[in-house]
DNA sequence: CGTTAACCTGACCGTTCAAGTCAGGTTTCA
DNA sequence: TGAAACCTGACTTGAACGGTCAGGTTAACG
């Protein structure tokens, strides 16, 4: 039952990046997500791509660039995310909704096994398609002020000085969301 | 989030003998269980081995011999055969109970992720650990004789004849339950 | 008493996959 | 133009999975 190393990255870091969309940060450079949460940057950037491609997080490119979410934060669940990286959350296939394939057993609906799976399956499916990356960012923020914990993602003396400065601070460039993906098909 | 084939085939196997048990075959030789699960002899062999080991199973060598349950039916729990064959539930190591481990957060009771996750290990825990082999065998009989599905495992036409003679029918040898394990701890 | 059906046990093996590295792009800002 | 960032595919390496093999030991039965 054990999550891959890539869906923890990935998920670590797409909350890093709700986190510091609430905090007024959209956009942040990879060497910063992957110093934060010792990710290997090339490693990390393998991760972020395939986020990219699915629509989940967008990208700026050239000096100052990064990443950022795609869509809304209440509209990115965690079973999404885990399906995308490591397959359908389902034990074993023969309970899966998103990938469904037989198994061996010859009775599936007299099967005592696919019964335990399929309560297994529908519990864990059950709490990452209902939270988001909305409610995590929430309850984490929150539990940070609680407990007096200075935020994360308060930026580099840059966007500090941007306070003192108000106005509509920098054009924010447009991030790019899909990638140019030439697939030859109408 | 996947369950390996020697754990499926292991709870495959035990669900067999527990149904097996609860209708008065309580030894089953491994070609047996082999053939009725389609599992390859030999690894299912090695399986075995593994669950005798842990005390799951007891065996009985020699001709006629086989395997069958250690332990009453109500007293061996999915999450007991999981944690032995596949490891820990949880699907990272720092929300594990029987197996924690650091992770490379810095801040656990603050990280987002590991929130998420620990609701996670503790629904499937939760079902794992509530449901033992008298719950699957149960259910499964009950739904064969709802559907009037024929029952498996009435025995080769040997227990058969001893229907029709009664008596105290062979003196069912004592199985083994542990392995002879010579180790050199006093 | 030997044959045979069963369990016992460790060693081995091929493939896949996870995790990560590398090497070169391209884009944008200063 | 140079540096900082993202883009992308190819490569590597080690472990784990799923399974096989070979050679035991034990016990029933004719």
């Amino acid at each position: 039952m054990k999550l891959s190393k890539r869906g923890e990255y990935a998920m670590r870091a797409l909350i890093d990046l709700a986190i510091a969309q609430a905090l007024g940060r959209a956009l942040l450079p990879l060497s910063e997500l992957s110093e934060k949460e010792q990710i290997p940057a090339a490693f990390l950037e393998q991760i972020l791509f395939q986020l990219r491609s699915a629509g989940i997080v967008a990208s700026v490119r050239g000096k100052h660039g990064g990443y950022c979410l795609a869509k809304p934060t209440d509209q990115i669940r965690f079973g999404e995310i885990i399906r995308l990286i490591d397959g359908p959350l389902a034990p074993i296939r023969c309970v899966s909704q998103v990938a469904y394939a037989r198994c061996t057993c010859p009775d599936e609906a007299h099967c005592g096994l696919r019964m335990l799976m399929l309560d297994v399956r529908n519990a864990v499916a059950g709490i990452l398609d209902k939270y988001t990356l909305a409610d995590v960012a929430d309850v984490t923020l929150r539990k940070l002020r609680r407990d007096k914990v200075p935020s994360p993602f308060v930026p580099p003396a840059e966007l500090a000085a941007l306070f003192d400065a108000p106005g509509p601070a920098r054009p924010t460039r447009r991030a790019r969301v899909h990638p140019v993906v030439p697939q030859g098909q109408p």
